[in-house]
Parts: structure tokens; C-alpha cells; sequence
DNA sequence: AGAAGGACCAGTGGTCCGTA
DNA sequence: AGAAGGACCAGTGGTCCGTA
């Protein structure tokens, strides 16, 4: 019905087109419009129709909020990498075999390009994404974080300090449809190392790229580098994070402060050796493997 | 069975006997104690037992953790008000029908004596508890607070900045069981008007209790001044809370946070009609009413 | 009536695993 | 095979309301 032309927008160097969502009752509410739920969009989140069986029992009152902004704002996000990016040749990108409008046509379900270890300033080509691109869609949840909290404070709600579930609802409410939370939480760590040391992150960027690796053994080689710049700061990582305004806002992902309790503990034995006899830890030697490894 | 002296030791002027939970396995396990979960109390914790529905479907891996310390620590709970209280007989305090052993005896299901208004330094009585007390969870949660953040940067887990309710847990595991959630976040507020103006906070006391007004009125009443201390930082009640040690690790009550906000567009006509012409609050207008007025 | 707190609920952080 | 992300789950913040 309505042209979903969402998903087209996911597309690396396609999101010529602004973003526009529900025009329709832009500027028609005020107030009313600004707390109003749901407005029809998504009507169906949280189906998962198993668990709850059917009728909820006692029918408290609960006023439920939402934040629901009036996306007026073109959503400013002016291409990715438009400014930064060499090569901006923008129509034989899609060289395969499915076609532009075959993509947006259809019903198709579709995910975004898989992501490949390219150079910094280098164009991923073939249905690919790039890591440029990766991170940028970082930058753009700080962006979102900032519309939320405003809002937030504006309505004398509890402000975020960090990247959350609202902020990626926020962000498919706005269009952006193509950021979501596993895919954020699954890269923050590299995106962790590009900022805090662009030019180690550049270089690893270059050899993996070299030697062919795929771009989860490129994920997993920016372990070691964070745990080493958490050294400096005796392996506090939340500490690095909290440093950093642009880190600040992401929650430190699990399997990296693991990593760095590890080698604090290995690199002081004489503390661990205490530590073990007194009872009060010996955790770091929980293991780091599972479906991440 | 084993002696539950638990519910005795919510007793005001009655925690004499240092708190001992689970002695027998102390000093047993090293690593293996500090990480375990259960240790076979509290075997039925979450019993609804009605939402979810018997199985759970898909058997995911988890691995759960839980703090779960060793309490040798006699838990230097050193008795409130034994340093800062007047009066200090032991045993007339208890004049009512119920008797000391009738209370430790069967399984009556005790809860907390009532709080009444008293004045600073005042001691209650009858089976009541007096303010200085209830100010006094609020820095055993901080301790608590404090000694979790301590285990969980020792293990390297993620550290709490807040009461959350692993801190309230702690507090049920080490017999502190007069502390819990819904009590602490009923008062929060009072204890921050406490904290940050304790002539105001004393005055108040001593007005409500010669006014005989009830520990409900005294506690509403409590607000307003924090609306206006709120104001000298254009009603950034969060801010204000943030910017106390003692304060920043409670949440802001919502109710505050309503209130101030109301203030604030209250007190700035222009700001507010702006606000509403441009649709992008309006929301101070919400009710504030709800079981709390 | 006034008050303490067990227990509930909606929505969170975290990530697995069915999907493509 | 490698990877993207819908959808699930355990435990959270918040507080209602059956209890005493």
C-alpha cells in the first residue's frame, strides 16, 4: 500500500531520498499528539502470543507513555559517507542480479548487505557494506540519543545516559529501520577501537583485509588491542568507556570486560594467587568461549 | 529449625546479636562459594507460578551468576542511634501485648513497626519507629551498596551505580530483612530532603509532630521543599540528586520528577505557552494525582 | 483509618538461533 | 560457510493492592 521504501533506504549510498514517516498526522496534535502511543504504526509489536496466556488477569491502570516524536525533521541524515567517501559513483553499485525496483516491489523481507573488512575510505561494492559505514551507524545513534534525551527533558521524563532500547525504537520510528540492537551490541568493541585509537584500528582494518579475512575475524581481533589500552587504566574498561564522550553511551559488551578481568588477573598472579586463597573471587577463569568465540 | 532471628533484628534498639546467615558453609569453598548461586535458601523465590506457563519451551544455556558472598563479616551494623540517640534503656520499650519471645517464637509473619513523626535525636516508642531510623536504611543500603560494588569489581562484573535490586537482595542475604524495595523508594524523597537541607528537614519534623500530624502527611509534605531546592537549579531535580554523593545513588522518585517539572513550566508562562503552540510538550499537565496524593 | 511489603507487570539488557 | 536480526528470556524498575 503505502510505498515502504524503508528498507531501500538501508542501502549504502542509496538514502538519497529523506526519510519520511507518517506524514499523515504530522502537525495535527500538539499535545495530544506528542504523548499519543502507538498511532497505528507496528501494530502488532511484542506479538509473541506464547508466553502471556491470554487474559491479564488484574487490569491495572497504567499510563503508558512512549516518546511517539512528530518526525517533521528530515531526519538530517545526508548520506553517509557522501562527504568522506571517495568514489561516488552511485549506480553500479547494484551489480547482481536483483534489481532496484525488484527490491523495493516485493515483500521480500529484506535484511541488510553483510558487512565486509574494507579500508578506511574504501567503498564497499557488491551488496557489501563497508566498515566506514559500520561505524557511522554509531555516530547516528549518538545522534538519536541526543532527539531522545531532549525530548526526555523536555517532558520531565527520566533522561537516558546511554544507547537503549528506546533509542532503538526512536530510531526505526524515524526510519532508520536498518540500525538495530543485536547488530549494534555485536560490533560496539570495534567501533570501541576506532575511536579510541584510529590509527591501530586503521592498520588492523588493512591487514585483515590483506590477508582476506572475514569480517568476524577481523571483530574478534579487536579484542586484543581494547584489552591492552585497558591496561593503562588497571584493566577498568568501564573506566575507558566512561572516559570517552562518544563511548560513554554504549554499554561495555560482556565478552570484553571479561576479557580485560582475565588479564588483569594474569597479569598480577600475586594478587589472584590472594585472591583465590581468600575466597573472594577466581571468576576470571569462567569460561570465554560460547557462540561468540 | 535453625534459630530465624531474622525478624527480631528489624527491632529499633534490638540488633544486639550480630547477623549470622549461613554459617556452616563459610570458609568451604573458596572460588566455588563466592560463585554459587542458591546455597538452598530462599528456595521459592519468584512464585507466581501462574504467568508462565510450566516449561519453558526452549532449554537456552544460562549461565547464571548471583553475588552470593560469604558473611563472616559480622555486618558492622553496630546498632543505629547507639552513638547518636539519647535515652538508651533497652527494655521497656517493647509495652504492648506481644512479648519478646512470643515474637521470635512462632511464624507470625512480622513486618515492620510503623513509622511516626519524631523530632531529631527523638526515640520512638510503642511499636513505633522513628525518622532517624528510617534515614538510617538509607546509609545501610548505601554500605550495602558499597560492598556490592566491591565484590562485582573484584569478579569483574558489571558495577551498580544505584540501588537496584541486587543491592536488595544483598540486604535480605546478609539478615538485613527489614530493608526492602517498595519501603525505600515510599521515602526516598524524604531522605534526600534530609541530605540536603537537614535545617529545613528538622524543621519540618518538629512542626508535623507537634501538628500530630500522621508519617503520611509529614511525607507528602516533604516535597515541596525539594521542588523549590530543585528550582535554584532550573528544576533539574536529577541534577541536584547527581550532584550528591549520598543522593546519587537512589533513583529520583517519579513524583518528584513530576513535581519539578510542573514547577518549571509553572514558573517560565513563556517558555510553557511556546511549548505548546510548537506541540513538542504539554506533558507537565499529566495527572499527578494516582495512589500517592 | 494508616502503613508495610509481597508480588506483580511492562518494558530492559542481553544474545541465541531460526533464517537467508 | 558466514552473517543479519527477530524474538526470546531472566532479571529490572516501579508500585499496586491484598494484608495486618
Amino acid at each position: 500500500d503505502q510505498h515502504n521504501a524503508l528498507d531501500a533506504l538501508s542501502q549504502e549510498g542509496l538514502s538519497e531520498e529523506p526519510v519520511q514517516l507518517e506524514r499523515d498526522t504530522a502537525g495535527s496534535g500538539g499535545e495530544a499528539a506528542a504523548i499519543r502511543e502507538g498511532k497505528g504504526k507496528n501494530p502488532q509489536r511484542r506479538s509473541s502470543g506464547k508466553k502471556k496466556d491470554g487474559s491479564s488477569i488484574k487490569n491495572r491502570k497504567k499510563k503508558k507513555k512512549g516518546l511517539d516524536v512528530d518526525d517533521d525533521d528530515e531526519e538530517d541524515v545526508e548520506v553517509w559517507g557522501r562527504c568522506s567517501m571517495p568514489g561516488d559513483e552511485n549506480d553500479d553499485i547494484d551489480d547482481g542480479e536483483e534489481s532496484e525496483t525488484e527490491r523495493s516491489g516485493g515483500g521480500e523481507r529484506q535484511r541488510e548487505h553483510p558487512f565486509i573488512v574494507t579500508e578506511p575510505g574504501e567503498v564497499a561494492r557488491a551488496k557489501k557494506n563497508g566498515l566506514d559505514y559500520l561505524f557511522h551507524l554509531y555516530e547516528q545513534c549518538h545522534e538519536f540519543l541526543l532527539q531522545v534525551q531532549a525530548v526526555a527533558k523536555d517532558r520531565g521524563d527520566k533522561c537516558p545516559t546511554k544507547v537503549t532500547n528506546l533509542v532503538f525504537r526512536y530510531a526505526k520510528k524515524v526510519g532508520a529501520s536498518y540500525i538495530n540492537k543485536p547488530k549494534m551490541r555485536h560490533y560496539v568493541h570495534c567501533y570501541a577501537l576506532h575511536v579510541l585509537d584510529e590509527e591501530a584500528s586503521n592498520a588492523l582494518r588493512r591487514a585483515f583485509k590483506e590477508r582476506g579475512e572475514n569480517v568476524g575475524a577481523w571483530r574478534l581481533a579487536c579484542y586484543k588491542p581494547l584489552v591492552a589500552i585497558s591496561a593503562a587504566h588497571s584493566f577498568d574498561i568501564d573506566a575507558v568507556f566512561n572516559a570517552h564522550p562518544r563511548l560513554s553511551i554504549w554499554y561495555v559488551p560482556t565478552k570484553l570486560r571479561q576479557l580485560c578481568h582475565l588479564a588483569r588477573s594474569s597479569s598480577q598472579p600475586s594478587v589472584a594467587a590472594a585472591t583465590v586463597a581468600g575466597s573472594s573471587s577466581g571468576s576470571a577463569h569462567r569460561s570465554l568461549g560460547g557462540s561468540d568465540a
